[in-house]
DNA sequence: TTTCTTGT
């Protein structure tokens, strides 16, 4: 790169999402970069040579609804700057919605991962909340080439499996309801795995609200290796409609919960998407957070102290 | 309680 360019890349990494270019993006706090979004956004609407409409990562930090035109882009109070405290696994096709964030893989047709931040509060059973008001509706923020549409689960003979949980966001109907948006759903295998043993898993997490002031979950689709005949490994995966939407072969949580005192504990689960007894305990599913940050290519709670971590999958540390 | 699909 000749370096005249640097100082332009370096000012757009934020807003054009260029994975190359993450580390950089990384090493920022996440409030100097929505000072510098904020920043650049401003600067680049008095340029209108410049894409901004068409750029992935602008839709990152800026919630949905909010248009261009208006002066105040960031809101004071930011959800998303509370939601992603603990550091992006990614920054690539980034974008955020009221109450979670995603990062969308445009290869497979769903989420890279989803992040969200729960509280007692943000969980407690809310009645003016309905589900069966809710719609599955392909999320038209995503390019037509990469987006998956209901025809695609249709007769696939799979669940759209929520990645963030539509039980996790009945705060508003407006949180539940965009959880329904298909860049939020996978492929899931239905009775045995969606409707239980992850069914199970996603009620868990909710019920560490009881015990710690703050819930920080990552989840995702995992694509793993599986050894054939020959011996060989080999990365197989079905796909289902005419998107060719991907079915992963395991799902992953990551779990970071705060005490009043500050004190973190993280657990973290892999299940393979497929029939799983219900009497399975989920503790069978706890893996290294480090192995599924190798097999997903992501990087969990990059900015949490290592002081204040106290436990590991319940290990002492 | 929450997670869904299919058929009418």
């Amino acid at each position: 790169m000749r370096l005249h360019a640097v100082n332009t890349v370096k000012k757009l990494v934020l807003i054009s999402g260029i994975s190359g270019l993450s580390y950089y993006a990384g090493r920022q706090s996440i409030e100097n970069k929505l000072e510098s979004c904020q920043k650049e956004t401003k600067n680049l609407l008095s340029k209108p040579a410049l894409p901004i409409f068409s750029t992935v990562s602008a839709a990152a930090l800026i919630p949905r609804n909010e248009t261009f035109d208006k002066p105040a882009i960031i809101p004071k109070e930011n959800r998303i700057v509370q939601i992603m405290r603990y550091g992006f696994p990614s920054l690539d096709n980034v974008r955020s919605f009221d109450d979670f964030v995603l990062s969308y893989d445009r290869r497979m047709r769903t989420a890279a991962w989803v992040f969200e931040h729960l509280t007692a509060e943000s969980v407690k059973h809310n009645d003016a909340v309905d589900r069966a008001k809710c719609d599955f509706k392909p999320d038209e923020s995503i390019h037509p080439f990469f987006r998956a549409d209901n025809s695609d689960y249709k007769k696939s003979g799979y669940d759209r499996g929520h990645l963030a949980a539509a039980g996790n966001h009945k705060r508003e109907q407006r949180h539940i309801e965009q959880t329904f948006y298909l860049s939020n759903i996978s492929p899931q295998v239905g009775v045995g795995f969606n409707r239980d043993s992850w069914n199970r898993l996603e009620r868990y997490v909710r019920k560490l609200t009881k015990t710690f002031r703050n819930v920080y979950v990552c989840t995702g689709p995992l694509y793993l290796p599986r050894k054939e005949a020959n011996g060989k490994l080999y990365v197989k995966y079905e796909v289902i409609g005419s998107s060719n939407v991907a079915v992963p072969t395991h799902f992953f949580k990551v779990v970071v919960c705060e005490d009043a005192d500050g004190k973190l504990e993280l657990e973290s689960y892999v299940m393979p998407n497929e029939v799983i007894s219900d009497d399975t305990p989920l503790e069978n599913f706890r893996v290294p957070p480090e192995s599924i940050e190798r097999a997903a290519g992501l990087l969990f709670f990059d900015k949490i102290n290592r002081k204040m971590l106290s436990k590991i999958n319940g290990k002492k540390l």
